[in-house]
DNA sequence: CAATTTCGATAGTAATACTATTATTTTTGT
DNA sequence: ACAAAAATAATAGTATTACTATCGAAATTG
């Protein structure tokens, strides 16, 4: 079975992986977010996907809104679990950072260690749907709530990283969070606007990008 | 008056600033998208509002998106307006990069030549509400209607003076567009999730880190 | 000043995002 | 194996949203 990823329990209101139904709407739900995209979506038209009723899915999530924040957290739970997996037994700081960077910035990919199936989807709905989830009115609610929880442990975890091999460099967080933003930022252009970018779905220059950023920016 | 910014006309039905009822739907609808949210914003309130009715504002705009669109548009209109003041008569390239930076990714200020008295407000929304404009299903078709253009053209237009700089650096693109998009990233954090990044509102660091990788990762 | 455009007022519709109720099925503890 | 509890399906209903349609009055324009 799947290593179990932590998803802040104040995204749900009953557990999905706790029941068949649960998991239906979990895995369609992935599907039909996909596809439909984020305004597209809705409770009903995955309840007729699942066989189920609209009122079913209202018993595990508030809405659709907590339902995509659910993915997203699993996502980025995913993602620290393959941060661990990727320093670990690593000594050198600096190999440990390169690490981590190719996790952050690079393309998912069934061989690498820790690999979990819907990894795939989902980061295709976080390149997608990030921004809707995060910039809402209800952002500093949810963050009260500690559903960033999983994200900002991995921002500073590398940040500390890149504190401990160049500890004169001014602006840790922000080169990381910016390293993991402009990822999904330039896939996304990558297929809609290619003009803004020179990565593409191809000949992906995401990572190379982001490794050279560090490279030239941190003196070790 | 103010200078004429132009806003590709693809993107209303009716110009908005060829009467008064439109410049109030552009004046007053800029207040309420900031106050409400993109989500909570309709054209009944706005109507309200501007003590005028749902159906003469779909007469100026097709939906809400699209009024987004519109404001989004005309912020970058003002963007390319002041990147042309900053960069003429500066002889020297590396400067006229460092002052397209500063135009990009520094705050408004109002003693700025070209300054528009909406840029601030319009600046909020675009930190606050793009990737909701930009992710959605629609987005290639609105792509070859030329809605991008404005932020398109910006993005060449550094991208070549980086490439004038330093033609072996195999990103350009991708680095302007990077430091545009974390420029609105990282102080949007700043205010609601300040943990990711070092940049706050009272000491603004967003611009200084964008001069840093400009610096450190061309070669002059 | 006639013709046209624009606007306000009002009405109406389909879809969305829920909440509520109840009967049936499934699960669980013993 | 069975009673109690929990979960689900089926159905109905509501407020709001995102529009479209109509039509007479007001303003603009040629």
């Amino acid at each position: 079975m799947n290593i179990s990823i932590q998803v802040s329990a104040t995204l749900y209101l009953k557990d999905p992986t706790s029941s068949e139904i649960g998991l239906k709407i979990l895995t369609k739900g992935i599907q039909l977010m996909q596809d439909l995209g984020f305004e597209a979506f809705t409770f009903k038209k995955l309840a007729q996907n699942i066989q189920s009723t609209e009122a079913t899915i209202y018993r595990y999530f508030e809405n659709k809104h907590y339902f995509l924040l659910y993915l997203i957290n699993w996502y980025w739970g995913i993602i620290s679990y393959r941060l661990i997996l990727a320093t670990t037994n690593v000594t050198d700081k600096r190999q440990q950072l390169t690490n981590s960077i190719a996790v952050l910035t690079g393309l998912p990919d069934s061989n690498h260690p820790g690999y979990i199936a819907e990894e795939v989807q989902l980061k295709q709905i976080v390149i997608q749907e990030s921004g809707k989830a995060l910039h809402t009115k209800m952002v500093d609610d949810e963050n009260q709530n500690g559903i960033y929880l999983n994200y900002k442990s991995i921002v500073s975890t590398v940040a500390e990283l890149v504190k401990s091999i160049d500890p004169s460099f001014p602006y840790p967080e922000m080169l990381i969070s910016n390293l993991i933003e402009n990822a999904n930022h330039q896939r996304f252009f990558s297929v809609h606007l290619p003009r803004l970018t020179n990565t593409s779905p191809e000949q992906d220059a995401v990572e190379a990008f982001s490794h050279l950023i560090i490279q030239k920016v941190l003196q070790s």
